[in-house]
DNA sequence: CAGCAAATTGACAGCGCTGTCATTCCTGTC
DNA sequence: GACAGGAATGACAGCGCTGTCAATTTGCTG
């Protein structure tokens, strides 16, 4: 038969309620009374039943990842960030659910309502690019479920987690300046998402900084994928004046540029022109040359946005909006210019 | 204030028992009162609890996909059978959780025994490479959780579904050998995932019945990733009478020769080196040129495994192991042989 | 050491649903 | 028209836990 709290309760002498507010972390409970129900439910090998717990309380310990799979088909970034979130959840001995959702479909509120009803999760954890979709927001604090976002655009008294994106790309961006390059060129991500925003930003912080005025023919569209990569880099390879460096919005488009220039150019990377990307994906060590790249750890990301949900959600405080450091992976695909 | 099935019944005129055979599709409900019932149901937006019915009855409408992160570390394929798996799931009002396991580590039967003891799956889907996985498999059978598996090695007595990828990987060289290829190169995958296995048993069908002896050097070992197929490319290019067409187990790897064919060799693809993959992943059509690959749908695929799981576990049948069919995408990187 | 507030503990009901088993309602049969 | 036998329905308890609130113990003050 199942272990249950009656038993830990009685093993322990206490009532099953004391027993309870040992598991719940409870205060008003002795230090000796917390230490024999906890010795109780270790030699019981106890396991608490969510489904009763839930039944009972007004908790679900449920929490829901939310993303877009229409924008970001499979994408490894999202998969790296589910690792993460939920091995915050399961060393809470929370469970994890995940949610694909479309934002451009009519349909997405009834879907974010649906998962509210028919789940009732305690809070939910965003990531790009729904983290700043405002009737999402909306509806969720109506709904009053708590969320911490990964990587949200707009920052105050948002809680989750962010790297300084501009500042990493202005970093690399100096990088190409000190190995003497002059023509940097940027391939742009999807315009909605911060990202694109904070990089292109940084692209351009860093040829403020260094008295240089900003050619538009260098600054190409991109969609994040590698097939958009491609096509920026046609574009860019084409121009009477080329550039001799290209800094592409993440590591996808950045390998698109690589296969043109090697292809269809027949430039040496990073001889002839250099290339940099953005995310570090795995992908990116195996090239040949190897990418270099900001390092992004989407992993670690996840861990910290759910740990911060996390703290809300068990009434430890308000929720913080941390920040993780970046770092350049300097690799064989930039060089000196030219 | 919440609907509870008792709100619906007492609208419907009815117990709540009857009700609850209604929600669960049970038998020995004449039509008129089931129409009722379920027209109450549909009128107050009643969502059932799912706490509430784990509590009572005996099952937790949840499903749990299983896979091994260790040599998948975040893969798209992963991330579409997962996708296709929550649909599955959601059709049927079923939730899903995922749980990352390595095969490799010594917890790993603890690890599912905590998801077992902790959160009570209804049933589990298996994802490569730990469809057959022996311990885990009599384990699960041990604590009585049905399983589905995503192409499984051991086909007889399974669930779930497959593709013939043998005969799809025949199929691939035979149209490089109608291309007018006699030296054409195999690129292996991991050894124990059944992939590999099958994938160069059909290139071995191919070729033995074009009445062509293997050549032991053109058959060479690769592991999933861009990088192992680069470091395959340079070992088959190197060879002094060297293969006219390249068939990679898998498009990653593919994706890696042709970039060492054209990059460090200077070949041009197709004209003078055939190249072609397997999986049809989103790169592969976005690759210059395109890729010759086959069509798994990954998403289908974890769509009709959970879907012949539900069956079981909504006592609708013993559960059968479906066969996708294959699609060859022949597209720009196959070409006549020189 | 009385007297009081705060800390600690427990009794008990009930969360929303389903399993068990009893009861009622049909149908067809001779 | 009485009755067997199955189909349809309902009464009731209880799944394992937590919220409420009352009871008890403890620690402190003067």
């Amino acid at each position: 038969m199942r272990v249950r709290l009656e038993d830990v309760a009685r093993a322990a002498g206490v009532s099953p309620k004391t027993a309870s507010r040992v598991l719940n972390d409870e205060a008003n409970v002795s230090e000796a009374t917390r230490e024999r129900v906890r010795a109780a439910m270790e030699a019981l090998d106890y396991r608490p039943l969510p489904s009763a717990r839930s039944l009972a309380g007004s908790r679900s310990f449920l929490v829901a990842m939310l993303y877009d799979n229409n924008e970001n088909p499979a994408s490894t970034y999202l998969a790296e960030i589910q690792d993460g979130v939920l091995e915050a959840c399961d060393a809470q001995r929370y469970s994890m659910m995940v949610r694909p959702l479309r934002a451009r479909g009519s349909d997405f509120l009834r879907r974010v309502d649906a998962l509210i009803s028919d789940h009732h999760p305690d809070g939910v954890v965003l990531t790009p690019p729904i983290t700043d979709y405002a009737p999402l927001l909306k509806r969720l604090r109506e709904r009053k479920v708590p969320y911490a976002s990964v990587s949200p655009v707009r920052q105050e008294g948002a809680i989750g987690v962010t790297m300084d994106e501009r500042a990493a790309a202005r970093a690399l961006v100096e990088h190409l300046l000190g190995l003497g390059h002059r023509r940097i060129a940027h391939v742009v991500g999807i315009p909605e998402h911060g990202a694109s925003q904070w990089r292109l930003a940084g692209y351009r912080d860093a040829l403020a900084a260094a008295g240089l005025r900003e050619d538009p023919a260098l600054v190409v569209q991109g969609a994040f994928t590698f097939g958009s990569g491609v096509a920026a880099a046609r574009q860019l390879l084409a121009l009477p004046e080329r550039p001799t460096a290209v800094f592409a919005a993440n590591d996808d488009m950045a390998a698109g540029v690589i296969w043109v220039a090697g292809g269809e150019y027949g430039l040496k990377v990073p001889a002839e022109l250099s290339v940099c990307g953005f995310d570090d994906i795995p992908l990116a060590s195996q090239l040949w040359p190897a990418l270099t790249t900001v390092r992004q750890p989407s992993r670690e990301m996840g861990k910290l946005a759910a740990a911060q949900l996390l703290e809300v959600l068990r009434g430890r405080g308000p929720g913080r909006l941390v920040q993780v450091p970046f770092a350049l992976q300097l690799r064989d695909s930039t060089g000196p210019a030219p």
